[in-house]
RNA sequence: GUGGGUGUAGUUCAGUUGGUAGAGCCCCUGAUUGUGGUUCAGGUGGUCGCCGGUUCAAGCCCGGUCACCCACCCCA
């Protein structure tokens, strides 16, 4: 029987011309976080279960999970996400001058099934300001997020950044009439919203306020509203601290100018942890239904470490999303796609130049110069079809003749001109 | 875990009421034995996912199974 030429089931593997293009995206994502100050780290792969069994969410750690015991009877699990592993890093130093601003690209694990933008093997980047309770750090993290978005030269017309906040959802649905022990079914009937029919939606919402028509009325009413000025809103949440955060939040984002950023009461995300301004970025068109980025903020996560209280505002992103994104709007350049492997190729004339050939390649090389010779031995003809399908411009032919006097020729395949020197000026005539 | 769809050449896909397995692209050879893209001529390549059933005869019908895709759940 012979082996699957698969790999298994939602991992990853990538040709040459695939990885370049997530190449290209992560090396985007990496110069954003640089260029605002954010400095890389990265984790363990495998850690303890126990790590997201206290804070994911539930089912992040149970089903949907790659976990085993060890040869030493640990309980572990390929990481589902990063933060909680940031969240001990950071609590594990001591010293740490706070506030720190860290991002990663580590490569993540859910054990779901496959579809459209989700594998079970997937890079995820992750953008955080750890140690900071000042809302200019969540104003700085969408910022990030917008000069991605930026980078990519993504118009604000085709993406949406809501956002809204738990801690002012969680005043709010009081003052709506829910009860506190439906706060969490409401929230998850509220992330709901975007995906079903209104009736449906409706009944669902009915059924988490525990019949409670009057209350679900009310919590329709708040997750429509589109403006922070809406007369009912400030009425219904008057000297709720939890709504002047929001508000001023919001003066922030105007103040800078960030287009894509809408107020969005029914942004509530699912991960347990976030605790005051959530967001998350959508594709506003048909294609990409799911959110491209989710984060906010956290309060109490090192706190599974020991009594250290660290606040953390970030996000995650999926590299596989935004690329499907990126290329549903045409947005990775040809010149990404079809990127050359090198600028020249060294066709060899006989087996005998194969020395000739290797010693014009380092040459050209330690000039700088991307060289690849023939390995193929096939004759020339086909040594400039491999040449051409590589993209390469220019290939340059040794044979013996050519060793002899030093001399060769080189030709320029999208003109057909040949130029014809010695080494040095062939390396001239490249630069 | 739930629901739907699709499995035919390396790849994208046709394949009529059941009657000899097809096309484009790719690849290989030649026209051109030291010069690519275009063109022309020729060629390689399939256990029709797998197992069973019906039939004189199955890519096609039936049952099962596996794989992949899409959606749900959850989330990036």
């Amino acid at each position: 029987m012979s082996l699957s030429t698969k790999p298994l089931s939602g991992m990853r593997q990538r040709l040459p011309c695939e990885f370049r293009i997530e190449k290209y995206v992560t090396e985007t994502l990496r110069l954003c976080s640089v260029q605002a100050g954010f400095e890389e780290y990265d984790g363990p792969v495998i850690e303890p279960l126990a790590l997201f069994a206290a804070k994911s969410g539930g089912e992040l750690a149970g089903r949907q999970s790659y976990c085993f015991t060890d040869r030493g009877g640990r309980e572990v699990i390929l990481r589902p996400e990063m933060t909680p592993s940031l969240a001990r890093m950071v609590a594990a130093q001591g010293e740490l001058q706070l506030p720190v601003r860290w991002f990663s690209m580590p490569l993540c694990y859910r054990y779901e099934r496959p579809q459209r933008g989700r594998v079970r093997e997937f890079l995820q980047f992750n953008l955080d300001v750890l140690g900071s309770e000042s809302l200019a750090a969540e104003l700085e993290v969408i910022l990030v997020l917008q000069g991605i978005m930026k980078s990519f030269d993504a118009p604000s017309s085709i993406y949406r950044i809501g956002w809204s906040s738990r801690r002012f959802m969680a005043d709010a649905l009081a003052r709506c009439g829910v009860e506190q022990s439906l706060a969490g079914a409401v929230f998850s009937a509220v992330d709901k919203r975007d995906k079903m029919k209104p009736d449906a939606w409706a009944e669902l919402l009915l059924q988490a306020c525990g019949g409670d028509s009057g209350a679900a009325e009310k919590v329709i009413a708040l997750v429509s509203v589109e403006a922070l000025s809406d007369q009912w809103l400030t009425d219904l949440m008057s000297g709720s601290s939890a709504f002047q955060e929001v508000v001023e939040f919001d003066e922030l984002l105007r103040g800078v100018g960030v287009p894509g950023a809408i107020f969005s009461p029914g942004v509530v995300r699912g991960l347990d942890y976030y605790t005051g301004i959530v967001f998350e970025l959508m594709d506003t068109g048909g294609e990409n239904r799911r959110s491209l980025c989710g984060g906010g903020r956290y309060d109490n996560l090192a706190g599974l470490f020991g009594n250290k209280k660290i606040s953390g505002v970030g996000f995650g992103l999926g590299v596989l999303t935004l690329t499907l994104f990126l290329e549903t709007y045409g947005l990775i350049s040809d010149t990404v796609k079809e990127a050359a492997a090198a600028e020249v190729y060294i066709a060899v004339a006989s087996f005998e130049a194969v020395t000739g050939a290797g010693i014009l390649a380092e040459f050209l090389r330690d000039k700088g110069i991307r060289v690849m010779t023939d390995v193929s031995g096939k004759k020339l003809g086909k040594q400039f079809s491999e040449a051409s399908r590589y993209g390469i411009p220019f290939v340059v032919t040794v044979g013996s003749g050519e060793v002899k006097a030093g001399v060769y020729k080189m030709k320029n395949l999208s003109d057909g001109t040949v130029f014809t020197g010695s080494p040095e000026e062939i390396t001239d005539r490249l630069k």
